[in-house]
Order: C-alpha cells, then sequence, then structure tokens
DNA sequence: GTTGCCGGATTGTCGGACAATCTGACTGTG
DNA sequence: CACAGTCAGATTGTCCGACAATCCGGCAAC
C-alpha cells in the first residue's frame, strides 16, 4: 500500500552539488577549472565543511578530481581516460546486447522509447543539449538490459565522464539523421535476435564515437 | 628518471576508513551495526568532521549505507543485491574471458600467477582469510583482462561488498580442493581459446557460488 | 643552474555550537 | 484496546572559527 510514494530529500550538500554540476555540464566550469573550497562557500553561500562534502559526491561521480593538499578542479579527460571509458562502456553494451534475448519485457521496451524518443527530437531539430541526454538515454538502456543496477550506476558514471568534456564539443555532430539511423538500426537487429551483429555494430558504433570525441578532445 | 618512485599519503581521514574496513572484515562490525559519528570519533580519536568524511569513503565503496537523518550503518546483503552483485560479476568476468585472446600478455600471466598463488595456499591449508583474498584475487584477474581500470574498480567495490557478508561465513568452504581445481579448470579452457566453454563454465561457477553464499546468508 | 629559504594561498583537521529530524515512550481519548 | 497527540533524548546536518601542514612561486645565495 502507498507505493509510488516517495520524497526527494533535500539536503544542502546535495543541493550544493547539483548546482556544480549543472554549472559544468552548462558549460560555465570549463575542465581544469580549480574549484576552491572558500570560494564555493562563499558563492553558494554555504559553509565550507558543506562545500567539502558536496565535492566529495562530485569526486565518487568521477566529475571533479582532487589531488592532496592541491584541491579539486574539474575533471579534464585525457586520452588515456577516454579509451578506457570506451573500453568500459564497450563492455558493458555488448552485455546488454546479449541479455536482449533474456531481458524481462519492461526493459525491452524502455529500449524501443528510448530510440524513438531520440529519433522525435532528432527529426524535430531539438536543442543540442536535449539530443545528446536522449542519445546518451539509448545507450543507458542498452547497457540496463543486463539487469543489474550496479552497473547501470557505472554506466551513468562514464555518461558523466564523457558528457562534460562533450558539453563543449557537440556541435560537430552535424549529422543527426545518421546518428539516429544508427541507432535504430541496432535496434532493429536485436528485434531479430542477431546477437553477434549487434555486437559487431555496437563495437563499430563506439569505435567511431571514440575516435570523433578524440579528435574533438585535441583542441 | 626515477620513475617507481611513490609515496603514499596517509591522511587522517584515509587511516580511519581504513580501520573501519579492517574492523568490519575481522568481523568486529557485524552488518547491521550502527556507525555512530561520535562515538568513533571518540574511539578513533579524531574530530566529527573526520569521520564523517571517512564514512563517505565508505559509502562510496558500498561497505556502509547511509540512511538520511539516521546514521550510517554496516551495509548488510540482502538478497536482491546479492543477485545484483553476481549478475554483475558474471558481466565482467564474461567479458574478461572474451578478451583474453586480445589481451596483453601482462595480464594474461597475471591470471597464472594468480592462480598459482590460490592453488599454493589451498594445498598449504593457509588461514581462510588469506585464502579468501587468494580466490578473489583469481576473479579480479579475470576481470581484468578487459584491461578497464573504470570495470576493474567496479569488480573490486563489488568484491568489497560480497567479502563484507562473506567474513562470517566463510567457514562453509570446506571443499577447497574443488576449488582450486575448478579455477585451474577455467584458465585451462582459457588457455585454449575455448571462449564459449570458458564463458559456461564461468556462469555456473558464479551461479554455484551465488546459491551456497545466499544460504549461508539466510541464517 | 642548482639549492635553500620565505611568504602567501589553500587544504586538512579540529572543536564547538545549534537547529532539524528521528525514535520511542508516555499519555489521553474514545 | 486501538489510535492520535505530545514530549524528551539522541543523532545527524550544517554552520562557524581556528590553526597546523602543505604546496606554489619567486627570490636570494652559492
Amino acid at each position: 500500500m502507498y507505493d509510488s510514494l516517495t520524497l526527494e530529500h533535500s539536503s544542502t550538500v546535495e543541493r550544493a552539488a547539483e548546482e556544480l554540476r549543472r554549472a559544468m555540464f552548462a558549460g560555465e566550469l570549463e575542465p581544469g577549472t580549480p574549484l576552491r573550497e572558500v570560494g564555493l562557500a562563499d558563492s553558494l553561500g554555504v559553509a565550507r565543511s558543506t562545500v567539502r562534502e558536496a565535492l566529495g559526491l562530485l569526486i565518487a561521480e568521477g566529475l571533479v578530481i582532487r589531488v592532496p593538499n592541491r584541491g579539486v578542479a574539474v575533471a579534464a579527460l585525457d586520452p588515456a581516460a577516454l579509451s578506457d571509458v570506451f573500453r568500459a562502456r564497450t563492455v558493458l553494451e555488448e552485455a546488454g546486447a546479449r541479455a536482449w534475448a533474456g531481458a524481462p519485457e519492461d526493459l525491452r521496451s524502455a529500449l524501443r522509447a528510448s530510440v524513438d524518443d531520440y529519433a522525435r527530437l532528432g527529426g524535430a531539430g531539438a536543442d543540442p543539449q536535449q539530443l545528446t541526454r536522449a542519445h546518451i538515454e539509448v545507450h543507458r538502456a542498452i547497457a540496463a538490459l543486463t539487469g543489474s543496477e550496479r552497473l547501470l550506476a557505472l554506466v551513468d558514471a562514464l555518461h558523466g565522464e564523457i558528457r562534460l568534456t562533450l558539453g563543449h564539443v557537440d556541435r560537430v555532430r552535424g549529422n543527426v539523421r545518421e546518428q539516429v539511423a544508427a541507432h535504430r538500426g541496432l535496434l532493429e537487429l536485436l528485434e531479430r535476435d542477431r546477437t553477434e551483429e549487434v555486437v559487431q555494430a555496437l563495437r563499430e558504433h563506439l569505435g567511431g564515437a571514440e575516435t570523433s570525441l578524440g579528435a574533438a578532445l585535441r583542441r
């Protein structure tokens, strides 16, 4: 009884962290920017200890990095990290693809819905931020087929890492139509249980994404 | 020049966290035990804010859980979490197995070494704590074949979660010899590039581990 | 060019304080 | 006896101020 009732817990720390996330995704904080504790405490109007805890959250998410005694800075994705992230993504999404057949129906239809959503936004020429969100959601739904929330949490962290530096270089994505078609194709193959083909296509898709992202990184 | 030189950073927070980890793995803190901030601060001889940060680390590792306004407690593994952990482990180790052929030589020999180590300890009848460590190391080495440090970090977190409740129920493991043989068998199959067979064996192996661990949990 | 040293900035840790929140028991009411 | 209201105690969430430890950059000395 009374399921579906939740109450979001609004702690000061969480709100502070959220504000920082927003600023980072919005591009107001470039990668590499140092985040001084006192400055943030003043700007956000909270105590330094609160800022400290909020930064701890972001560190756990991989959005910022802390160098002992030297403070934290907005995480900058170096090529090694980028390739590591993509290796991890490949593993997780491949596992999702292999799990398609045995996955519960709601996960499968969630994936379908995310693809539809992506296609709708792509066709409508929505704002790039929304488009990126929808794109990420598709990949998230693929990994979600594994049915493990712990894996999904990692996927979110990985997406967070790349989305951050992606916010600055997302204009490159001129070929929205192709992108949408590619993802539709993946879903299509899944529906037909062409597992090995999906895996192959997935690898190529992610490989391409990595190189294009890596190229964008080098500037 | 001067590579290989490192200096471990000893922050008070890290030491406090380490002490808590030790106590939990040693069984001095049962799952479910509440961890009061003031009490810990007194016992450890540090400030409450320091304890708070240390707990933050452990929370990120999944070793303890925090309920807002009610404090943190040593994590207790419920069946749902257990099955989730094993689903994730299966995905990661399966990916490791598939990556064997393309993995760099040092990762492969690291796996061999871990199996040897496990066998040596198993034959010598070493203390159970060491044995568990070696066992976990084998599985870690399998997942490491994927070559992603982010995946490996997740593997460590997963092992942390189960090792915790395992510390209390590890005496069940009477058949060390069989266990060692099973892992040797896995390696053997890998060496012969019997990928699909490895995957199958891995699933059974992990499935068995889950049920036995689940049974131990129910007491 | 290397070494030694200094000053400013920032973090790491401390201790104390207080409001907000939760728990559990107690109480009254029907 | 079931139920709602109340209250005290315990604990967390957040704030503040303080100070030592550490790091950086620059400058002087050799």
